[in-house]
DNA sequence: TCTAACCTGATC
DNA sequence: GATCAGGTTAGA
């Protein structure tokens, strides 16, 4: 479930309460979960401090002293606690971090899509996931958002979502973004013009910093660092709001498929323009 | 560029 | 029993 503002809230959390904290060891408890860099072993987190916790997208670091990086990525339903280790285990409980002060950080996500990985820094900057992430949002001017856009004949919501083109975005604040800058989720990247690009990048920042304000959206798994709900899903003007009102028309909230995910716009007011005809 | 797959659990 | 879910990616 977790976007970048959720991401951003457990971060938060976990900089406030780990760093300088001794890690005395990571452990896996499910075949898969708990992934390894070449020639890592989980015991090499052992004696080592927490140096930097960082988010790069919806990936959440912990910058070990001695050139190690825990990335921790909780796809749709994963979760971290931090707990006394005496606290009763929760199903789908698949990585412990115990530290040095007796505190235990839990992983637990019931599907499975989410990763724990213990790498060198280097190996995690350079290979995968990470290094293939575009740009943060809030380092993207609007001219620098509307030139990644145009990269390729995806449609724009399609290519909001590719963490390649920006990092950190995903279904739920894309909705939020082109609902609020009254953009047609279907319409191709490239046909964007100046002024609706300036629209978007504006909408972008803003709903991404009322929502890291807000704790992110809790649809129904996510839970910050304490175990608490996100608020910001109360603020939500098209998310999961089908057949209900637009806030800004009273227009019905419509549901349907793009880029192979549930989409929710305002007819209204996000009209596909006719496609220009090309010369 | 799109679909199916990875998984479990909630809801219809 | 079928369908859907906040993400990502390997394949067609």
């Amino acid at each position: 479930m977790p976007e970048l503002p959720e991401v951003e809230h457990v971060a938060r959390g976990l900089r406030a309460a780990l760093s300088g904290s001794v890690v005395r060891s990571v452990t896996g408890r499910f075949p898969g979960v708990l992934l390894l860099g070449r020639g890592v072993r989980a015991s090499a987190a052992s004696g080592r401090r927490v140096e930097a916790v960082r988010r790069r997208g919806k990936l959440l670091l912990l910058d070990l002293e001695g050139d190690l990086t825990l990335s921790v990525h909780l796809r749709m339903t994963g979760e971290l606690s931090l707990v006394d280790p005496r606290a009763p285990l929760r199903p789908h409980t698949h990585v412990l971090v115990d530290f040095e002060d007796g505190r235990q950080l839990r992983f637990c996500d019931p599907r499975r899509f989410g990763r724990v990985e213990l790498r060198t820094r280097s190996e995690h900057e350079n290979e995968g996931f990470a290094a293939r992430l575009g740009p943060e949002p809030f380092d993207l001017d609007a001219e620098g958002l509307g030139a990644r856009l145009r990269g390729s004949r995806a449609g724009l919501k399609a290519r909001l979502l590719d963490q390649g083109v920006v990092a950190g975005l995903g279904n739920i604040y894309v909705d939020e973004i082109l609902h609020a800058s009254g953009l047609h989720p279907g319409r191709s990247a490239r046909s964007l013009r100046p002024g609706e690009v300036l629209r978007l990048h504006a909408a972008m920042i803003r709903i991404l910093e009322d929502a890291i304000r807000a704790g992110g959206s809790t649809i129904s798994d996510y839970r910050g660092l304490d175990g608490r709900a996100g608020d910001y899903q109360r603020r939500h003007r098209v998310f999961g709001r089908e057949g209900l009102p637009c806030p800004a028309c009273g227009t019905a909230i419509v549901k349907t498929r793009v880029a192979g995910r549930g989409t929710h716009h305002c007819p209204r007011c996000q009209v596909r323009p006719r496609a220009r005809r090309h010369r």
